[in-house]
DNA sequence: GTTCTAGAAC
DNA sequence: GTTCTAGAAC
């Protein structure tokens, strides 16, 4: 017989409150978490809450007749009240894997175990259990911190593999109240979806960022995976703990699979994944509809390329949309991901409109693809008119603005602007485009039953698919990570989220600025401090020209010292009349700047160099009468050059005139050949001319430096954003202004070298250089159009007129 | 431009 | 305690 406990008899009490009605399933909630947590009150609160279940707690504190007794009798007591039909909370610490493995034994078809992770802060838990004076366990008082800390040190964070079906992490009093809810609302015959739910923190010491970027620490979608692993088991734990396990795991596995159907009659199925853990991308079969591949064929490379990524790619869930549930290949896929043993949590099929993803399938899904046409325009009918038409103009547009055509086997990636119907109702903010292989005699690119030519594309469409998708991820991690931590106890909805990833987006916010910021307006973050920030939003190169300065009048002091230096030009009015908006505000700002610079010692180097090419021969690549060709000394890539004017006097972009223009189109050219024959050694070089806009050297020199920044002399934000901001003026672009204007605009302003970190490809902000670095090793999101347009991208792809 | 280093941030 | 930034010195 078991012992009496205030527990039992609580239960008693609720259970009298309890409607009538079948009972489902049950569940044996553990509860993990220190001393001072609030583990007690979480129960105490659920099973308060409402008669909608049968509670039972057992509290190994006072299990024993209000006194602590064993973790047997706790087993006991869970059985029992299991027998009865109740649901149990295990309210002891649990912190770590072998305090718990008894307990999940508990679970059964009939019975989910779940795990409530209560991480709250460690001086939380202290300052609670020293302040306490009724503690069950007479953990209280001054022992209490030395107790919470030396518990801490051990824990180690539950997982799915070790057969709970739910874990939910709590961080804040928010994430507690909310999972206090969720169990009070619990009904006798529903149960909760499977999975991990809320943001778990890290069991170790190490830094979170970092270790996230080294895959060291993995978010609970780590331990997603383990499931896999243990059925190819090649763990050093004894066989019968190993069996232990897989059996379970196949248990999680069959309630995720009960999860992801529940999923399709609108249960709320990875609506916690999606707040935080497993990223989801749902996408279309490529090709098999207007395309017509064969779809055994499809089958075969669908399965291969997820079960490719999903190792590759930890924290990402992808789930294959087809409208009907009769489809083809949705089953051939279906029957295919069992046979591969693809993790059934990380991926799924779904049957329904995959426009409409989230409002009907509430999945979490933020990323659709999309099964393109090569001149990535609407219409054709199935997914590509679906999705298009959901998507609005805003979608239109924005997919323009990236690319007017798309390859075979290439997606592309399209932020999708808030006035997207799509982004309003289902919260996706990004559409992938992707095209697949044709073979379809009626429509363009037609492979002539060529399957081996097929198949590869295919397989090149998937995989640039998720790789995409995965940079996405990653940006958006980023961005949350920069918003999370400025303010460790917030927590904010699913929606919330992706409007401030996208807002962040969209208005360049400083990481600095904290979350408040992300959700200000343009105009009020611009004005506040970022007044000569470019106002371009989004795929943002700072090249917009309300903002840019057109320094040339100012710089010399006077008018008269522009008129001295070129004749060409009558006077800076003149210039007025015809530049830009923020030319004509920098003529005014800077009239009153001393006339010239005093360049210090080190600064003479190149200007040395050009004015004496002999005595530097070592270090030169190319000498004419005009310029000198040369290796810079701290290279920020692999390939970066300068080339260097030899006219003594003219020390910096914005001494140039018209007269300089040949002289300027000659470096470029030179530079061009530098750039083609780099790209001849290596096809994957991508190359950009430009000049600082003012820079740290004396005598005018152009940079050719490729945009891989793989170099361990880029090693501050100057470095970065001098070639990734506006301060970098593209040689195209320099050319044509003076061509037009007679000189060049200098974007001068010391904001653009100090400005957040962001990607030069995807956007995304980065906290620091070594997580911006490991970013843009990654990042394979294809550059911007403008970076794209008139050639101020050099590769062996592009055009570079 | 880099190096060095104090101190902030994590 | 370690990592990272930013300012001073050169």
């Amino acid at each position: 017989m078991m012992e009496e406990n205030p527990a039992v008899q609580m239960d008693a009490d609720s259970s009298k409150e309890v409607e009538g009605g079948t009972l489902g399933k049950q569940v044996v909630v553990m509860m993990v978490g220190a001393p001072g947590s609030g583990k007690s009150t979480f129960c105490n609160d659920v099973v308060s809450g409402g008669p909608h279940r049968l509670w039972h707690r057992v509290c190994q504190d006072s299990i024993a007749n209000g006194k602590a007794g064993t973790k047997l009798q706790c087993l006991r007591s869970a059985l029992d009240a299991l027998k009865d039909g109740k649901s149990v909370f295990i309210d002891r610490c649990n912190l770590d894997r072998e305090q718990r493995v008894e307990f999940v034994k508990l679970g059964s078809p009939q019975v989910d175990v779940h795990a409530v992770v209560l991480d709250l802060p460690a001086r939380v838990c202290i300052s609670r259990s020293v302040k306490r004076t009724d503690h069950e366990g007479n953990l209280q008082g001054g022992k209490a911190a030395a107790v919470v800390n030396r518990m801490l040190q051990k824990k180690e964070f539950p997982k799915l593999n070790e057969g709970f079906s739910r874990i939910t992490f709590c961080q804040n009093d928010n994430d507690v109240q909310s999972a206090v809810d969720t169990y009070r609302a619990l009904g006798p015959s529903e149960s909760l979806p499977s999975g991990y739910f809320g943001q778990k923190g890290t069991d170790t010491k190490v830094q979170v960022g970092i270790m996230k970027f080294l895959k060291k620490v993995e978010a609970p979608e780590g331990s997603a995976s383990d499931g896999v692993k243990c059925q190819n088991s090649t763990s050093k734990e004894g066989s019968k703990e190993k069996d232990t396990q897989c059996m379970e795991t196949e248990t999680i596995q069959i309630n995720n699979k009960k999860a992801a159907e529940g999923g399709k009659r609108g249960d709320s199925v990875g609506g916690g994944i999606s707040s935080n853990s497993l990223h989801t991308l749902a996408f279309p079969s490529i090709s098999t509809a207007d395309f017509q591949f064969n779809h055994e064929k499809a089958s075969d490379i669908i399965v291969e390329s997820i079960d490719e990524a999903l190792n590759k790619f930890k924290n990402i869930r992808l789930v294959m949309v087809d409208l009907s549930s009769g489809s083809r290949i949705l089953s051939l896929v279906k029957d295919k991901a069992v046979k591969k043993k693809l993790d059934p949590l990380r991926f799924f099929t779904f049957a329904g409109n995959i426009t409409l993803i989230n409002t009907e399938g509430n999945l979490g899904c933020t990323v659709i693809a999309n099964a393109t046409n090569w001149r990535l325009k609407p219409g054709g009918g199935g997914v590509n008119a679906a999705i298009f038409n959901a998507g609005g103009e805003a979608l239109k547009l924005a997919t323009k603005e990236q690319a007017g055509t798309i390859s075979p086997g290439k997606s592309l990636v399209v932020s999708l602007p808030s006035t997207s119907p799509l982004f309003k109702r289902e919260g996706i903010t990004h559409v992938i485009h992707v095209l697949g292989p044709n073979m379809n005699p009626e429509r363009p690119n037609y492979l002539k039953n060529d399957y081996v030519k097929g198949c590869k594309i295919l397989c090149e469409a998937y995989s640039s698919l998720f790789e995409s998708f995965a940079s996405v991820v990653h940006a958006q991690r980023f961005q949350k990570e920069s918003c999370n931590s400025s303010e460790p106890g917030s927590s904010y909805s699913h929606k919330d989220h992706t409007q401030r990833n996208y807002f962040d987006k969209l208005f360049r916010v400083d990481p600095k600025n904290k979350r408040e910021d992300c959700l200000e307006s343009l105009d009020s973050v611009r004005n506040k401090k970022y007044k000569a920030l470019p106002l371009e939003c989004g795929l943002n190169d700072g090249r917009d020209m309300r903002h840019n300065d057109f320094a040339g009048c100012g710089n010399h002091g006077d008018e008269s010292v522009i008129l001295e230096h070129n004749e060409n030009m009558t006077s800076c009015s003149d210039i007025t009349n015809s530049a830009p908006q923020g030319m004509i505000q920098k003529k005014n700002k800077k009239i009153s700047d001393s006339s010239k610079k005093n360049w210090s010692s080190w600064a003479q180097a190149l200007h040395q160099t050009a004015m004496n090419p002999e005595k530097h021969k070592d270090d030169i690549l190319h000498i004419s009468d005009d310029v000198v060709v040369l290796n810079d000394l701290y290279p920020k890539a692999k390939k970066h050059i300068l080339i260097l004017s030899r006219l003594n006097g003219l020390d910096e972009l914005r001494d140039v005139r018209k007269e300089h223009l040949p002289l300027m189109r000659k470096m470029h050219s030179i530079g061009l050949e530098w750039a083609k024959k780099f790209i001849i050694d290596d096809n994957s070089m991508v190359f950009r001319l430009g000049y600082h806009s003012v820079p740290s050297m004396r005598q005018l020199h152009l940079h050719v430096i490729s945009q891989e920044f793989d170099s361990i002399h880029l090693k501050n934000k100057k470095h970065w954003n001098s070639f990734n901001t506006a301060f970098f003026r593209d040689s195209v672009d320099v050319i044509k202004e003076i061509d037009e204007h007679g000189m060049a605009m200098v974007n001068d302003n010391e904001n653009l070298l100090s400005t957040e970190l962001r990607c030069h490809r995807c956007r995304s902000a980065h906290p620091n250089i070594p997580k911006l670095k490991f970013h843009i090793g990654v990042c394979k999101v294809p550059f911007s159009d403008t970076l794209l347009q008139n050639g101020r991208l050099v590769s062996g792809h592009l055009n570079e007129t």
